[in-house]
RNA sequence: GGCGCCGUAGCCAAGUGGUAAGGCAGAGGUCUGCAAAACCUCCAUUAGUCGGUUCGAUUCCGACCGGCGCCUCCA
């Protein structure tokens, strides 16, 4: 069996077949770059990351688009807020947005195209909507899109035929008067004075303004498609569950209107939200986290995909301490699993863990081809790390198989993680007197940062061993006690060995 | 009002019309100067409730109870 992928536009699990075989167009929506991402955005983010690379795993030559909204209404108004021009707002957050990107080992897109760069491919794509009708010019200038012109519309969210929830008819904002339906929406919004402070206004043949929400998706996505692999279709679009309506219904009208085409995408992936402790995230809660907040928090990018790759995508997952802890715990054993069976290698593998290689691969494969189950993917994972540990501590020894299968896992989920260790120097009591000659204490130096602090873990982790050679265990314990105190763990090997491991920050 | 989702062990979470993966936590044991790691053993006869279909349902259908999402710029 193949891949099979849930669509939105068929609401059923099909199977996948690319336009052209081999190839895959895959264009996902990314974040607005206002602010910091929040975990939420990567939740939706991880979940593409882990659609490309089973693409890729898969043998399809992948080509990934994911765009960077850099004018909106919340750019602009950041920019307002803080007195810049739009550009010197939005470079920072875009920069941030490819650190935390790479900490949570999200593989970049092939194009990650700005909205701004595009302007002029989305101008070209208003100005044909507009020749052909199914665009107009507003009474306040603004260009929208005539919903009455295109029968398909609603197809994607299939809520064509709603109506205006009941009390809520005040919502009617002053735009609407300017449109002949209150379903059509923008496609260029009329510059305002506002928007000219902070540099976010463009000339265009129907008036100077700024691209409105959607128009850019379709615009870079066909623009970069028809270039690439010259079609005017891709294979697949994805991103999060609040876009389907209207963003996506709205692209999918614009772009068909747009090429003639049936479809602007084949395949509609959306990934399910992440919830805080319970509740969706909003300023007004005041419970937004971003990728950095655990990165502060000393969580391992490892532990935060395993904790995410635990519950399908789309399925709502709640964030929470203990989840996270819990899968920090986690991601270390299969971590440290890792470690041994690389160091165990040897030119062959027993049978025991030839087989066990065997089922992972077909586990990992069955799973994932399953419309991406990460969960069942990742438990195939945790039952050939107590396999192999079973078979390791039977003097068994790895070799290619085992090695190639625990890669491909690992290569496509990505969730080991292996915090700071410290191995402690063998043979005689080193001394690790810092050149400065200052003392240690039996607390890590305040405000001291990671190198100190592995300094003086070092430091204590010898005097322990010196306690221990010389039978004096009530000191040894001691210093394992303090060592403990402070977040670090000893670890005596059988072979003489000493490890000293980061368990958790000290706070 | 419209469209839709969920309810599985202390917590998180999968599969499946034939008697419940995996993770975290927990219990006992092996190993260890002590520990940690690892290993061995144990940990839901039970799936929100009540009905129905079926030889058989957690899995299909219905009702109810309880949580929740979307319905114009939020991943």
């Amino acid at each position: 069996m193949s891949l099979r992928l849930y669509n939105t536009l068929t609401r059923r699990v099909d199977s996948f077949e690319p336009l052209e075989p081999g190839r895959v167009s895959l264009y996902t929506c990314g974040p607005t770059v206002y602010n910091y991402a929040h975990i939420g955005n990567f939740r939706t983010f991880l979940f593409e990351d882990l659609l490309r690379r089973w693409l890729q795993t898969s043998g399809y030559d992948v080509f990934h688009i994911m765009n960077l909204t850099d004018v909106d209404d919340r750019t602009i108004a950041a920019a307002r807020e803080k007195g810049v021009s739009l550009r010197n707002h939005v470079d920072p957050f875009a920069r941030a947005f490819e650190e935390d990107r790479d900490w949570l080992r999200i593989l970049p897109a092939h194009e990650q195209p700005r909205a701004t760069e595009y302007i002029a491919a989305m101008i070209r794509l208003i100005g044909n909507l507009l020749e052909k009708g199914v665009a107009y010019r507003g009474e306040d200038g603004s260009v929208y899109f005539s919903i009455a012109q295109f029968p398909l519309y609603g197809r994607l969210s299939r809520l064509d035929r709603r109506e205006l929830r009941a009390g809520a008819s005040e919502r009617v904002s002053s735009d609407e008067y300017a449109k002949e339906d209150a379903r059509d929406f923008v496609l260029w919004k009329a510059a305002k004075p506002e928007d000219e402070a902070v540099g976010a206004a463009w000339d265009a043949p129907f008036g100077r303004g700024r691209p409105g929400w959607h128009i850019e998706c379709s615009a870079m996505a066909l623009e970069l498609i028809r270039k690439r692999v010259g079609s005017d279709v891709l294979d697949i679009h994805a991103g999060g569950v609040d876009l389907i309506f209207p963003h996506h219904e709205d692209e999918i009208a614009q772009s068909c209107a747009y090429t003639g085409r049936e479809h602007f995408a084949r395949y509609w992936l959306h990934g399910e939200f992440l919830n805080i402790r319970g509740e969706k995230m909003s300023k007004r809660f005041g419970n937004i986290t971003t990728a950095r907040d655990l990165r502060e928090d000393g969580v391992d990018p490892g532990a935060v995909r395993l904790l995410i790759f635990q519950t399908h995508y789309r399925q709502r997952l709640d964030l929470t301490d203990e989840g996270l802890a819990a899968a920090q715990r986690a991601s270390s054993r299969l971590g440290e699993f890792q470690k041994r069976l690389t160091d165990s290698r040897s030119g062959s593998d027993s049978p025991r863990l030839s087989e066990a290689a065997e089922r992972l691969r077909r586990d990992l494969t069955e799973a994932l081809d399953d419309d991406l189950n990460a969960p069942r993917a990742v438990a195939a994972m945790f039952t050939f790390m107590n396999e192999g540990h079973a078979a390791l501590d039977g003097g068994e020894r790895s070799g290619p198989i085992a090695l190639s299968a625990w890669e491909l896992a690992e290569d496509v989920l990505g969730v080991t993680s292996r915090g700071t260790v410290i191995n402690v120097p063998t043979g005689a009591a080193a001394s690790v007197a810092p050149e400065t000659g200052a003392t240690y204490g039996e607390t890590p130096p305040p405000g001291s940062n990671e190198e100190l602090e592995k300094a003086w873990a070092l430091h204590w982790a010898v005097q322990r061993k010196q306690a221990k050679g010389v039978r004096d265990y009530a000191e040894a314990d001691r210093i394992r006690t303090l060592l403990r105190d402070a977040g670090w763990e000893v670890r005596d090997g059988k072979d003489g060995s000493i490890e000293v491991v980061r368990v958790r920050r000290a706070s």
